[in-house]
DNA sequence: ACCCATATTAAGAAATTGTTAAGTTAGTTT
DNA sequence: AAACTAACTTAACAATTTCTTAATATGGGT
């Protein structure tokens, strides 16, 4: 899984930490969400149901540990990791952190660059919980990117290589006209030179695939999928 | 899952952190192994497959990060939780360790009670990973992992360790297609260095074995396991 | 009707995978 | 440690699928 397909809540009421940690990790292609205290976080955390959620432990009203026993109760963030967040020094017992079910502990300050590892770490073994697979549905049609295979009225096409990438970048923002350039650059890569008529056969092979009706011709433009 | 299920691995090269960390963790419930150095644990670990393996960082000859590495090369290994354990001082560059394929840095001394926590807290991730569930049934296929054996309609079929690896990963997620590179990086390891041909060669002999209708070839994509 | 961009077709090029057998390596037994 | 065995890898070639080309057809717009 990318860090890009990773969504990570950050908690914590100092908006310098919340900016410090927010950009390395968004740097490094994470999706992060930022709180600046538990009532907040619990909530968005319900909504965007991180994979990863980081919780300062010392916090004004509902501190770490609260939040993370109330984090707790909600099923649908059972899969959620939680690591806090300690200042070095703070002597806060983390035998009470790991009861209330926290993974782990990070201690403040930390650098970047042990912080990214420790992120991944952690994130690691969280994968195999996996979520939504990713497929796309526009019109009739369904992409279904993990199995390569195409869906068009429950029934299953598999399509060859390039066909797939052309069709998934078609149908990727349907009703938007794609130039050749923008076509070549995407599914055959910028430096790879073919004759011109290439597109247009591979066109006619999804066209007798998947249906004459979706993808369709903008003459001195480029190629289209109509929903 | 019960504590009694969890085999954990416990690597010290003094006798009396041994003694003193086994004899906790059994009290709980916890099946305990133990290796005085880093090349009995490496044995060891091939043997029993613990769930987790807590390895002391600071030991003669084969220190804790190298051990750490040369257990990760083993993609039977692969699903086994590694933790550090660092005296308090020691100022190891954690970086290194998580980069070895760390999972969690544990600071001695250690009160019982902590460890305890933090044990069931890393092996709680396990747990959901399914992997750890030793048992898997996909289409006709059972994959029994503590055993190393495949059963196909009441069958056993024994299974070398890199067609067992490949079927085993093919099989983790039915209907996903592997790239050449995602099987490389898990059956393989990602820093061996193999010929084209050779997922061929072993996906060729695994069909013989369990049948040509369940691994599909995807062109130009990858493998999958399909039910 | 003519021009131009696109459509269609089929052939053969190119790329990828399948198959086989022999060569290496690693693990076990004696 | 030598001999044996199983597992793994390599390499050459075959088979197959996919991609591209090129030649020709079509069809709207001026």
């Amino acid at each position: 899984m990318k860090p890009g397909n990773y969504r990570i809540l950050l908690v914590d009421d100092e908006p310098d930490i919340l900016e410090f940690i927010g950009y390395n990790l968004t740097r490094e292609g994470y999706t992060v969400h930022k709180s600046l205290n538990g009532k907040e976080a619990v909530e968005k955390a319900r909504e965007v149901l991180p994979h990863l959620i980081i919780l300062d432990v010392m916090m004004p009203e509902m501190d770490g540990m609260e939040t993370c026993r109330e984090l707790r109760r909600f099923p649908e963030l059972s899969h959620s990791i939680i690591a806090f967040l300690t200042a070095r020094g703070e002597d806060y017992s983390q035998l009470a952190g790991f009861e209330a079910g926290a993974d782990d502990y990070i201690a403040k300050p930390i650098k970047p660059s042990l912080l990214l590892s420790r992120v991944k770490a952690l994130l690691r073994r969280s994968a195999p919980a996996g979520d939504a697979a990713e497929r796309v549905q526009v019109g009739s049609i369904m992409i279904d990117r993990e199995r390569y295979l195409i869906f068009k009225n429950e029934q299953e096409i598999s399509l060859p290589k390039k066909e797939f990438e052309l069709l998934a970048l078609l149908a990727s923002k349907p009703n938007k006209v794609f130039s050749r350039e923008e076509i070549f650059a995407s599914v055959w890569g910028s430096n790879v030179v073919v004759g011109d008529r290439t597109i247009d056969v591979h066109v006619r092979k999804l066209r007798e695939k998947i249906g004459i009706e979706n993808i369709k011709t903008v003459k001195g433009v480029g190629y289209k999928f109509e929903v």
